[in-house]
DNA sequence: GCTGTTTGGTAATCGAGGTTTTCACAATTT
DNA sequence: AAATTGTGAAAACCTCGATTACCAAACAGC
């Protein structure tokens, strides 16, 4: 075991390979779709034959799944990365770079978002999973920051777990209309809306949120209650 | 032609059986997914042959989009409804009722927006294009809302596509996350978080907005130049 | 009641694609 | 140089599910 073929070693060339095969997947799930490419297109843009692509994925799925994670750890790393370099700043900043970040390792390609949310969406109980997890991890991000706006005083001191989640959304949707939008939608805009977007939920403003305890009006912000709703009301 | 069988004219029977077949694929496509959904499983479950499956529609897909497509209708229906009962109300309260009723007509049914939201994303390029189409009628529906709030003086005077579409996003992301969380999020918290995201996402109030043109600071909304971006950035 | 016509269910067909296996070759080790 | 083993290409296999074709049954007109 273990041969260095053709002046490389076994796993190099096992490395290389993959890395081939998680390329051809990118570009063949984001162009023709998941559910239509099949393995042998993989297979043969990648250079690989199914032998060896069984040797590294167990199918399809498994490159999804694979890409998927690979994407969303890149940005998390670059984020984190970014948000250590600025320690020290005020909390509207870290937010700020928190997003332009992550607005600008996910656009470099558009087929990342593409296959982040659009393909990797529905396909298998499992990818719901990791999709899931990804959702909370940005998620308490955001808290995180929006904990720390609070603490500053610049911001209201409540939870938020929710607002987090829909800024998530926000940040999925937009991304994912850029990526489809005829004519493009030009990056900066979308950096800008959700930057934006994120400080005015974040500090949400006053006036009509002032005096609590005014169950008359049409809206309000209470803590939540994060409990279980007994009868989830299905349709008959 | 045109008999009548079992007592019921023959349209009427085929409108029932496609009306079990629709029930039948919001089930499955939401349970077992739309993926692992055969169509033989449909047509048991529905109590209907595959023959007479392929007279009402021309596959899986078919059924998917008829149901996305009515999911969709329905909200929009209960809006419009609700918005031309509030039609001489204030732009705020207008915009609350928008949300509450989109809300409470998808929340009904945790299928509803399962199917939307998971299962018909990243099937084909129709369904796709049809996703599009109604991410943009909801956009422009909440663009108008918040146009008229500018109108009204209770939101500054800007480009609100962009915003919109963030919003349509949030709603997604939450409503996506609503339907598959565990412990379930209840309610009425995710309708309060969308309706205050909303409310501050289109007042915007100022603090570091109010002083126009200093390109120093990390943030700024100006309007957007909506032009397309040469070179969409490609990974190498 | 009988016949022709429309409807429905069942079963056979057909094809596509995923998965495995085989076979030949190349490289390395002794 | 011979033996051994990793490697890759291609073909065979095999499963599964969509689609169609055929047959049985129900109904209206005569």
């Amino acid at each position: 075991m273990a041969r260095t073929y053709g002046g490389v070693a076994p796993e190099q060339r096992r490395a290389d390979r993959r890395e081939r095969l998680l390329t051809a997947g990118l570009e063949l799930f984001t162009t023709a779709g998941f559910r239509q490419t099949k393995i042998t297109e993989m297979c043969a843009r990648a250079g690989v034959s199914t032998r060896n692509f069984y040797e590294e994925f167990t199918g399809k799925e498994d490159v999804l799944r694979t890409l998927h994670d690979r994407i969303n750890s890149l940005a998390l790393e670059h984020v984190t990365a970014a948000l250590d370099k600025v320690a020290e700043a005020d909390a509207m900043t870290r937010i700020a770079t928190l997003l332009d970040v992550f607005i600008d390792t996910v656009t470099v390609d558009p087929r990342l978002p593409r296959l982040n949310y659009v393909e990797a969406v529905g396909v298998s109980a499992e990818l719901e999973e990791q999709h899931q997890v990804w959702v909370d991890r940005w998620a308490t991000f955001i808290e995180t920051e929006a904990r720390r706006a609070a603490e500053h005083g610049v911001a209201p001191n409540r939870d938020y777990r929710l607002t987090a989640i829909a800024l998530v959304g926000a940040a999925t949707g937009l991304l994912r209309e850029w990526q489809a939008h005829e004519p493009p939608l030009p990056v900066e805009d979308v950096g800008a809306e959700l930057r934006a977007l994120m400080l005015a939920a974040i500090m949400r403003p006053g006036k009509i949120l002032e005096i609590p305890g005014n169950p008359g009006a049409p809206s309000g912000v209470e803590q939540s209650s994060r409990e279980g709703d007994p009868g989830g009301g299905r349709l008959t």
